[in-house]
DNA sequence: TTGTATGCGTTATCAC
DNA sequence: GTGATAACGCATACAA
């Protein structure tokens, strides 16, 4: 009887052993009520089989596949720190989350969004992020819970976990002016997005509340994430008459970008320029006698985005859309000082 | 007939539009070969359609979960580098990768295989740390392929994807020793993986070759991997007698600790420290201009990796183990200079 | 090359 | 509570 040879044991084996039925054994997998004896004979069975159970051939049954699909841009630290949080926090609770990086190409997004369709994914987890806008309507006849982090796309009904993008960079462009500078320049990250608007926004107010002008470098590679945008960026900052002696970068890599453009046009930091970069990395640090920067943590904002899924998961019912907004804090080290 | 209100459709529906059968529609879907009329129809009905395939129900009758399960160390550069390129590799095949870090954990990585158990993966890749050996038995009743990389375990009959340490560390050395260094310090990583040893052995073929002394930090903090240990190595560098014009890094942690270190000792790099990072890294080209390291692609590996994991899913029969070695390439920034 | 029928391991729906 | 059994969506012998 049962445990034919070489076969993975199923319930079936396991109810043969346990001397109950299938039906109560596939009961007992999924934490429902029953006799005790019928429990601890089951418990018994499964382990003297090893048994554990073929999730693919539950999910076909139920409704429900265990699959979370988290789409990111790309596998840089911060998207990263957030993979792992929420990796950490669905697996004890039997989901798999299922990553997937568009690497901001359009066609990726789309494959992105048709593989989560296949997968059946119970929740999509995605940075709200340019090119989104352009796929949404594979997202209508999906049909599960979406929850945007990092950047916001408005005029939908989901959850979100945000960061104070404004309220960071206006706090962050503060402490420049607070020490002493008044030509404080600002690279921009891709404008499309609600991060980079939001950012740019929190540098305009914080210089109109000191009756500053901006510098904002006329950027031949475009605005854009990345570090060579930060670095024609910043070239073209000191091509200008008007040379900033301080540098909000809106995130690690532009900020990297422009340490090489400083660097190449023998311009010390922080003596002869200030930067800060918007968005904390682990070897921010060591660059350049460390970086002064914007910090959020990954972690907490995992931590959220998992409670809103797995609230979304479990019940349905149409709450109306929350949002969480992250505080972030600003990390000195040794990037600015005052203007000569 | 067919597309039942509000359900997904599945290949009754598109065989039926299609005016085919189901077992044709199966086989389209997988590739096989069939009449060009039908293939056509059946690609019009899945379009209109907008059919997916259900992964799971074609899993449990492939008898096999589609799961990989991929183990991690840590999300840095590297690893996630890797882990991209077997998403990317596995995702438009119909697989799934589960990621799992154990975070140096050796009660995480027993929890790891335990889960990859449970999802029933089809292959495990997993880089071979330390800790890998005490939960080697449950490997044995999970039995499917795994796929070493980066650390290696000796004496176990699996493929690897290793780099070739040893070599790319001597290269690397030399390219010091022919600069004019003779006092060169290693920082080591944790030498109870290979990657450690090898890169060791490396750096003492390098020197013996020129007939020089090692010198290796006394490390209070031990040895390791982590920036601290680098940080903590360098400093005790630097109390000797012995003091090292030139220092190789066995990782880019290390590497970073070892800039930090110098910093406070106010020595500069590349004018009075030379060093090189054993591994390459985004950021490497700015920190102090630019740190000269040993690249290796993992792209590359994780290509290597997929082909290994692929051929042995879909062909079970024992062939003899497998190993493709890497090598490196030595990018050279401004890290390294000619002694005083 | 194509159609038919059976089976995969599990959950859900019934009666009991 | 529990047991029998019909789905679930797909792949695959087998037959045609």
């Amino acid at each position: 009887m049962s445990n034919r040879k070489n076969k993975a044991p199923t319930i079936l084996d396991v109810a043969d052993l346990a001397g109950v039925s299938v039906g109560s054994v596939s009961r007992y997998l999924n934490g429902e009520q029953l006799r005790k004896k019928n429990r601890e004979s089951i418990a018994a069975a499964i382990e003297k089989l090893s048994y554990s159970r073929n999730t693919s051939a539950a999910n076909i049954r139920r409704k429900s596949s265990g699959f979370i699909g988290f789409l990111l841009p790309s596998f840089d630290e911060f998207h990263t720190g957030v993979l792992e949080e929420i990796v950490n926090q669905f697996t004890p609770k039997g989901y798999v989350v299922l990553p997937f990086s568009h690497g901001d190409q359009g066609s990726f997004l789309k494959g992105a969004l048709e593989y989560f369709k296949a997968q059946k994914v119970d929740a999509i987890i995605a940075s709200g992020d340019l090119g989104f806008f352009k796929s949404m309507d594979i997202l209508q006849d999906i049909d599960v819970p979406l929850i945007l982090y990092s950047n916001d796309i408005q005029g939908m009904n989901v959850d979100r976990v945000l960061i104070d993008d404004r309220k960071a960079s206006k706090h962050a462009v503060k402490y420049m002016i607070e020490m002493g500078h008044t030509n404080i320049a600002i690279l921009t990250g891709d404008l499309n997005d609600s991060t980079a608007i939001d950012r740019k926004r929190g540098y305009d107010e914080a210089l109109a509340s000191a009756e500053l002008t901006e510098i904002s470098a006329h950027n031949a590679a475009g605005n854009g994430w990345h570090t060579h945008h930060g670095y024609i960026g910043t070239l073209d900052l000191y091509k200008g008459e008007n040379k900033p002696t301080a540098i909000f970068a809106s995130n690690y890599f532009l900020a990297l970008g422009a340490v090489q453009a400083l660097e190449e046009l023998n311009l010390k930091i922080p003596n002869d320029v200030s930067i800060i970069s918007f968005g904390d990395a682990s070897f921010l640090p060591f660059v350049t006698g460390g970086i002064t920067a914007v910090s959020f943590s990954a972690k907490e904002i995992g931590r959220h985005i998992c409670d809103f899924a797995l609230s979304r998961i479990t019940d349905q019912s149409a709450k109306s859309s929350r949002t969480y907004i992250h505080q972030p804090s600003l990390v000195v080290r040794n990037s600015v000082s005052r203007p000569k």
